[in-house]
DNA sequence: GATGAATGAGGATTCATTCAT
DNA sequence: TATGAATGAATCCTCATTCAT
């Protein structure tokens, strides 16, 4: 999964061939499919496994006692480290993001956990005082993701920081 | 090159074969490549294509004998404009984002017109008298790219002129 | 279809690599393809060829104005020589007869042919006044069936014009 | 043993993977190598315990001290009853008779055994006064292959009792 | 005796590309 | 200019078989 995470990343899932992820991994062609039904599964288990590392530390900010100041901070702190992370999974996400087929079976889960979290947010805006809180969980999105789309594509050459920055000064964080 | 943009745009680069582009375009496979070298010259031909239409506009506003207050708006109003037309080019070039490979031979074109852009943003944000011109630019490239990224994945469901009114707002326009 | 109805029948279909039927034809695996969607579509070209080629004679003889002792006798004489012509054809439609997930998609048609065929063995057996033509039909077609087997696995050892010749005597032909 | 003649019998040869005969029979796949030293081996010893489990009864028969009459009815009788229990090694043996490879190594004793029943056939039709015993073996062993695979087709919609009762007729027994 | 992880050859299929017409 | 038959490399996947434990 690692291997393939980072090829699928790198060259996208099309054009990563079983054998280079085989190669990569240090094993047989055939192991692969010991463990995943087939390259599409392999993918699946790849995401979810990404799905669920993401919905842990999120849940523990949502339900943290804490303030929605606190928890917006949080937030984005973690989704920031994370980035610099997970590069290869933001990645592969990105060049999948238009590819619905590939990501058959999936869809409801993404598009379920994509609901709750913006719904999460608006929430925290709601609290925080915003007067069209779903607008500006729009705003949030939309700047978060294409920071990451551009962090992700010139990586050192980002000023990520400053951007974060950015986040938090207008949060007044 | 118009099939081949809507294909490429729906299902990729690599999950579109050449079979269906010349079915979807009513021609032969082979007299494609009376036009075309090969598949990838066919997307470079596409890209190249759809990125001096936009060097165009583009060029227009920024030459116009016009406040940076009018070029801006005229700037923001136009790329909305775009992306709501150019569906699949928009789609196509992100998921390609990823997969430098394929787009060797077009990275310098790119990457030149990239750092043109940025260049002319500052001007503009300089004009208007930001302190830090250079994050503003990076703030709007990033806001746009992700709000345009989401409308394409979500299209009728997001509130794109919502999001463009909020730009505007924050330049004053 | 000559040469995969000539390796089917000589060594069974899944011992039959398309490699070894493009080689044998002379042509190269990937031009298969462009005549048949998949090795089970050209099974069943191959299957449906031969069941309208059978099934032009036999309507001929069902239809001809003769009498059924005439008609008898025609069905045997053109069965045993058929046998003899397309020996790889029955070898393969007997291979197969016990695989059903191979014939999925034939098996309606061959069903029908089999009602259809038997009904009119029926007919012809009552007008030859038959006390029980539908038990004659049975036993005809299993000694039919059977001689065609031992005839397929011996060939020249077996004695197919005394069979043949025994079953024109049974019924005064 | 006894899974791998089900599966084979039901799917044919090629198409019952180690892995699935290993399920059925609830064992691992390695430990099937401890007592057969390939699938083809476990193929052989299937063949060769039913052939000796047929050979046994068979030489009960012909050894007893009876008339032919008996012996005939008795053997009759006796493969009628074999092929309602044994019904996948019919099928078995069937789908193989044209995959002469992969019986490669029982050819001589099965054409040694099949030469052997028909002498003893024919000793028997001899005793029972036919006027050519060996056409009459003939006869009788396409009638019982071709009822038996009409059998194994059909099974509960064919009249195997009528066309026993026919054999039977046949011989006044 | 028993397991199942691991292998790799081989199979069906796809597809960019060529070329005679 | 236009076709589409033909190619063959490359892809995903299966499976008999081995072997360390």
């Amino acid at each position: 999964m690692e291997a393939a995470l980072e090829l699928f990343g790198s060259f996208g899932y099309h054009a990563t061939s079983i054998s280079k992820i085989a190669k990569k991994a240090g094993i047989s062609k055939g192991l692969m499919y010991n463990y995943f039904e087939s390259k599409e599964d392999l993918l699946h288990a790849i995401v979810i496994e990404n799905i669920e590392e993401h919905e842990a530390w999120w849940n523990d900010i949502i339900k943290a006692d804490t303030s929605p100041f606190e928890k917006l901070k949080w937030i984005i702190e973690k989704a920031v480290e994370m980035v610099r992370k997970d590069t290869h999974h933001w990645q592969l996400l990105t060049s999948l993001a238009f590819q619905p087929e590939i990501m058959k079976g999936l869809e409801d889960v993404l598009g379920q956990k994509q609901v709750e979290v913006m719904g999460q947010l608006v929430a925290i805006f709601t609290e925080l005082g915003w007067e069209d809180p779903m607008k500006e969980a729009f705003f949030y999105g939309a700047f978060m993701d294409g920071m990451f789309l551009h962090y992700l594509q010139m990586i050192d050459a980002y000023p990520l920081d400053d951007m974060k920055n950015y986040l938090l000064k207008r949060y007044d964080l």
